[in-house]
DNA sequence: ATTGTCTTACTGGTCCGACCACCTGATGAC
DNA sequence: GTCATCAGGTGGTCGGACCAGTAAGACAAT
């Protein structure tokens, strides 16, 4: 009914101004903000408050403080912000099943894309990454980072830069699934050549240009998946 | 070939130390931490420093401070962090089409989903959507945002949360897309009418649990609205 | 025994001033 | 013209003072 009243932090208010001049373009990437005492003097607010705010900003790769320079805008687009999210979200436990499945729309997707978009330096890419793979199997080590690394070479041969972020941001977790589901998959005798042999399908497909088999490949090689840890009812603990 | 040295600021550190522990489970949702004069104390650096790192933190919505109690560590499943991120993204001006293919992408799959998930409640906040979307038409306005609140319900009732959860970062970034769509679809009389239909033809499809045909009319919604864009050359300004 | 009030100790919140480290531009010496 | 030095500005860190809020304990009133 009656709900805990949280007044706004000074430095939260000055967070909201900055943010209201970039939303606006009058600050822009590369831009030099005004100085911590200019900024404490015209705001009326101590500079630690305002510390405490380009410190927030900082830490999002929003600003970037250079001593005895400034303060500058940094360029927003850049994939500190996106990490720094990712480390701090985990995957929930019941939501591996979901993951896949927001993967075998996103997934497929871009296998499709990338057979129909991909170039000679991408395919070279695609197969170093398979090659790293390749001799994950036979070291034996789980392999889950070459694996990341095949589908994300998939993904920026997608020429979609939307897509390409949005799947930075699911990294982290990503990772975490492929390391799930290769602790499962692995319990059985072959799916380590199985699994590897699903991707090189991906991979054989997207060389050839054939967006139709990419993506059968893919939804192959992530149903499989999905089976397994549906199999082992996705409790890893 | 060589690049700035970048040293880690103090409260940076700080964060580091808060961010394993949290990685290592030591500190988890609902535990206080200890206070700011103790950490600082602890860590050997000065209380302000602290303050900057729970500050950054505190925005990014992993902490929660409060006055008189401590500190305490929040739901990091919270949308906080999310929308945080989406409001310092702002779209490039050339992405329009790069996004609307990665919606083309999700919302054509949600559009599928939806039709096999969704239950009477669902249903009903679509239909009160699309009842908002019909007032925006006679009212002449623009109307992205019940446009955007049209395509929110539809995701919700997929049942995914790891897709709702993507939807949300790319929010913002679709209202905008949607404004601009709309600016431009407006200039043909008529438009009004047939975009709203359209989103009426992915309802009803969702509403009689055929995934095919919810599919199919996402699919027409979208690309209409991308053929549009493509050719007005997709510059509102 | 229960409830209300007051006090104390602790918490975060804000501000201020001092000083350090770094950067840039201007000036003077060679 | 080049280089070194200085001044003035920048951010970076620290510590202290004081305020606002919270919780717990002690004591008085019912």
């Amino acid at each position: 009914m009656f709900q805990r009243i949280k007044t706004k932090r000074v430095y939260e208010l000055v967070v909201e101004q900055i943010q209201e001049h970039l939303r606006k373009g009058d600050l822009r990437p590369g831009d030099k903000l005004m100085s911590e005492r200019e900024l404490a003097d015209m705001l009326g607010v101590s500079r630690s408050a305002v510390r405490e705010a380009l410190s927030a900003l900082d830490f999002l790769g929003v600003l970037e403080s250079r001593q005895g320079e400034g303060t500058f805008i940094a360029d927003v687009s850049s994939q500190l912000l996106l990490e720094h999210l990712a480390v701090f979200v985990t995957i929930d436990r019941e939501a591996n099943l979901e993951l896949l499945e927001l993967r075998k729309i996103l997934e497929v997707a871009a296998a499709e894309m990338a057979a129909a978009r991909a170039g000679a330096l991408d395919h070279e890419k695609m197969a170093e990454a398979l090659r790293l793979m390749e001799q994950d199997v036979h070291s034996g080590i789980l392999g889950e980072s070459n694996d990341a690394l095949f589908h994300r070479c998939i993904v920026e041969s997608t020429q979609n830069k939307m897509l390409t972020k949005s799947m930075v941001l699911l990294s982290d977790l990503v990772v975490q699934n492929m390391r799930v589901s290769r602790q499962f998959l692995f319990q059985r005798p072959g799916n380590r050549e199985r699994l590897y042999n699903q991707h090189r399908q991906v991979f054989l497909a997207i060389k050839e240009g054939n967006s139709e088999k990419a993506g059968r490949a893919m939804v192959d090689h992530l149903e499989f998946v999905e089976r397994e840890l549906i199999c082992y009812g996705s409790r890893p603990e």
